[in-house]
DNA sequence: ACCGCGATGCCCT
DNA sequence: GGGCATCGCGGTA
């Protein structure tokens, strides 16, 4: 299979969020492939969203990659020591992105077991099967996806996403999670989910 | 099952 | 110095 193209993410975090439902998220590391299904996005809106980072056109080095073009990675640290894996949508100099935050594992999963509890996936026990990848920090352990990744082309070979089966899924639109800060916008329906998906975060 | 809380480091004021 | 786009633990039931 071939990574999305760059239009594809060329357009509002809530249009892209919604068709990022199903696709695959890959990451070829050393030769080897960790594949996982997207269940659940948010939308980030730039600088109308108050949630978002780049909120008032807020514009600092850790937020900088949301200003580029689309289709790039924005991974930021949240509380000390987990990562947020974010792809930029939009055109330079319009800074939106969408958080993935839940995934299901559908390859590599020994080595999706082994990053998040160190054993393989045949050990694990069913609370920790259904804990593998659905969170936003989690999904990142699982991947290998930290810092290191900001500002990465998914438009590559690397970590890309590519289609998944092209079946119509039934899509869930609710608030978006831990911003309770971000006054008016905390309502805003810009988290998208597969409904009744047993790898969503919250139900 | 649900609830409360602490961990931990970086970012920005 | 305050506050996170989170998670897993240990308590209670």
């Amino acid at each position: 299979m071939k990574a999305l193209g760059r239009e594809f993410y060329n357009r509002d975090s809530v249009i892209v969020a919604q068709e990022l439902l199903g696709k695959i998220l890959v990451h070829e590391i050393n030769g080897q492939k960790i594949s996982v299904k997207i269940v659940e996005a948010e939308a980030y809106m730039g600088t109308f969203d108050r949630a978002a980072h780049s909120f008032g056109g807020r514009r600092t080095p850790r937020v900088e990659v949301m200003y580029g073009r689309p289709g790039f990675a924005y991974v930021f640290l949240v509380y000390g020591m987990y990562h947020c894996f974010n792809i930029v949508t939009r055109e330079e100099g319009i800074p939106q992105a969408v958080l993935i935050r839940a995934a299901e594992p559908v390859g590599g999963l020994d080595l999706i077991a082994q990053n998040r509890f160190k054993k393989s996936y045949h050990l694990l026990r069913k609370s920790q099967v259904k804990n593998l990848t659905n969170g936003p920090g989690k999904l990142c352990r699982a991947l290998l996806i930290d810092k290191s990744l900001n500002g990465e082309d998914l438009c590559s070979n690397k970590l890309y996403v590519e289609e998944g089966d092209n079946e119509k899924l039934p899509i869930v639109a609710s608030k978006r999670i831990g911003i309770d800060y971000a006054g008016e916008a905390k309502d805003y329906l810009w988290r998208f989910y597969i409904d009744n998906h047993e790898y969503v975060s919250v139900k």
